[in-house]
DNA sequence: GTCTATAAGTCGATAGAC
DNA sequence: GTCTATCGACTTATAGAC
């Protein structure tokens, strides 16, 4: 039945890519080998070449496909800076721990990159981190939230929902909808003005 | 002056973990080689083994050393778990600021470790962040706090805190002290009970 | 305490056959 | 589109001289 070798029709690539991802977030781009990929894959190495200048440039393409999905999923809801950061939160949270593997690497490996890409790279998240940032102004201008510093304020706010992806497993004591609602509950109290916000949490 | 060669009475020890803490976090445990680490302390690579038994072993001392200075640096002081708290945040930003490549290292290369290691530094980690927990869990008996989850709520905090290491610079526009009153401000804010918290942030 | 030399193997990437 | 074979350089770790 499955061929061990010719052509395959156009899978090889994406399967490239999707074995290249799960071993750089397990052992890290530098401990990762092209053969290694290549194994995995069910190609010699030297067809990996076929898909990838080199290693450099597969470990980029993951990134930059991974920032330029999380611009492209989400953009601001109607209703005002409340809706639009409880949407934002919730979002991520989802958004994050649906791709655990490229967050890793996103965040773990742009050290491996060359100065050009990572330029890109981080021109990318500063253009995300600039959504929550604008979020937050908006909520300031309108009196619904206080923060002393608008830059900290977001990388804050990132830093906290970003790190659910360290801990959080599907069997685990909690559900994501659990998740959301806890962090979404955390992050609302860390910004809203006095008196301003959305009704006290439930308890 | 300089020697080039024969013994230098105990001070290459230290500048061996010294360099490959500087290099790991720089480019990655496994992207460094012992004959880099070699050059720049300025030994030949074989030198290097009589001061750890292997490589590996070297990146576990430099996290040993890391999570147990961190439990030895801080015991919970005087007073209730609101200052309790303040004192373990601003704790956890100075220390955290002060030491960014072994933070960063002691996070990124945890994948790197044995299993034997990894299970130590993950019973110092789990210690470490108990402590935040006793003292949320305090101020809830007490009506201080009010957190939907405790282990949430911790994790939530660390990770917050912790993302200071990833942007702060010490050129920047805040100083050290301005980033923990902004932060301590909205770690308060995110899990203090309505109405029972400290007054108000001046603004 | 440090050196030199070396074992035994892996690395990324390319050339050319099919 | 994939293979085999290969280049030249690099790797961790050890042995033994000084």
């Amino acid at each position: 039945m499955a061929r061990t070798q010719g052509s395959h029709a156009g899978t090889t690539g994406p399967k490239v890519r999707e074995v290249a991802l799960r071993l750089f977030a397990q052992h890290g781009f530098a401990a990762v080998s092209m053969r290694q990929i290549a194994r995995e894959v069910g190609v010699q190495a030297g067809a990996l070449y076929l898909y990838t200048p080199d290693k450099q440039a597969l470990l980029f393409e993951l990134m930059r496909g991974h920032m330029e999905e999380l611009l492209a999923a989400w953009t601001p809801p109607g209703g005002g800076p409340m809706a639009q950061l409880e949407d934002f939160a919730r979002h991520h949270i989802r958004f994050h721990l649906d791709r655990p593997d490229l967050v890793f690497i996103a965040y773990m490996e742009l050290r491996n990159l060359s100065p050009e890409n990572f330029a890109v790279i981080e021109g990318l998240r500063g253009a995300y981190e600039a959504r929550l940032e604008n979020i937050l102004r908006a909520g300031m201008a309108e009196g619904v939230f206080d923060v002393a510093d608008l830059r900290l304020a977001t990388m804050g706010l990132i830093s906290m929902l970003t790190g659910v992806t360290t801990w959080f497993r599907d069997d685990g004591r909690l559900t994501r909808a659990d998740v959301e609602a806890i962090y979404w509950d955390m992050v609302r109290r860390a910004v809203s003005a006095e008196g301003a916000g959305a009704p006290a949490r439930a308890s």
